[in-house]
DNA sequence: AAATAGACTTAAACTGGTTTAAGATCTGAA
DNA sequence: TTCAGATCTTAAACCAGTTTAAGTCTATTT
């Protein structure tokens, strides 16, 4: 198992120290995720923050009425986790899902505590992460809010030009909080 | 002026030592606002990281066509600030307005800069601000994209008793989404 | 008391997006 | 190679929410 590429991660935003490395080793546990595959699942407390070294994850709820809505894709270097029930140990009311096979670096709870008090940089590396991953759910929001169906999917395929064609026409529209009726809709009148 | 609102805060998350407090004199300043005066202005820095002791401030978003659209309300004990001008120095695209005659605590990028250093418990507790201001955005997102308007307002009215009665029906209107016309119908059809 | 203006409501016509249903296209497993 | 299950598209009827426009209700100013 490699911790470089979480290793990689801290050091651009703090350079760690050696000591502050060895840390790491045995908090950080690598795994395989197959396509399709839930590494978080409704009803269940959010027991990790889990970093993305290769494929993709999708964050989604379903309503009452059965139907999926994403909240937000993580590729490549991106954390993923359920903040709230992750702290709260409350159940979680969000599934987390592979979209292709994808390989994770993995924190529990205890560990991620542990390294907070140990490796100080840690609560500073995680406060500017979160801020950066607020500033993005925030522009999320406003575009949602703000912002015809059409302009959103122009607006998406703009900002994950590789994402679109990896994931299939269902979550794109589940991600603009469209259906996919729609979505082909949209396309047609653009593709025209 | 009296920083007590703001240590009362911060002791909420870990009790700050004497000196430690003692380094926040100078570095925070105390402004009153009056109704419908902005703090900040789309064009410009977000300068300020603002902490509301008393009143209330709206955070929202001016369309291509004029339309507003409120992204947050914030209110006593909470802070407002556009965080990613705040870090990045750029023009903010968002507006900041007191919503009632209102009493903030603002502190200056340098002086927060200053602080996370010199204090390092700063850094965990903007953490654990900045985690729970992400999960109730993310909360507000799924609902913005998961339920009817209706739904919306009763979640509002059950989220914010007290905000509903300060706030003009315009302005609850561009927090959930709608025009006010369409609010009023939803108002008629609850109260039948 | 009258005048002005901001905030709220009502209602009819309209539109962006959904629903339902059917057909087309693709994919992978046997 | 073929078959079955997804995935994608098309189209018509439908609905949630907008637009436009007019009217009511306060509150404040004069």
């Amino acid at each position: 198992m490699s911790l470089q590429p979480l290793i990689d991660h801290f050091d651009r935003f703090i350079p760690l120290e050696a000591g502050e490395k060895l840390l790491l080793d045995g908090r950080v546990s690598q795994r395989s995720i197959k396509r399709r595959q839930a590494i978080l699942q409704e009803g269940f407390p959010c027991k990790h923050y889990s970093f993305v070294v290769a494929g993709c994850f999708r964050m989604y709820a379903i309503d009452q009425s059965g139907v999926e809505h994403t909240i937000l894709f993580a590729t490549e270097n991106e954390w993923i986790a359920d903040i709230g029930s992750f702290h709260s140990g409350q159940p979680s009311k969000l599934f987390v899902e592979a979209v292709e096979p994808s390989v994770i670096l993995q924190i529990e709870q205890k560990d991620l505590y542990f390294l907070y008090l140990n490796v100080p940089k840690l609560d500073r590396i995680f406060k500017v992460i979160v801020e950066n991953k607020y500033v993005e759910l925030q522009n999320r929001l406003l575009q949602t809010i703000s912002s015809t169906a059409q302009e959103r999917y122009l607006a998406f395929l703009d900002a994950y030009p590789n994402l679109a064609s990896r994931l299939p026409n269902t979550q794109i529209a589940s991600y603009l909080g469209i259906t996919p009726e729609f979505l082909s809709k949209i396309r047609k009148t653009i593709a025209s």
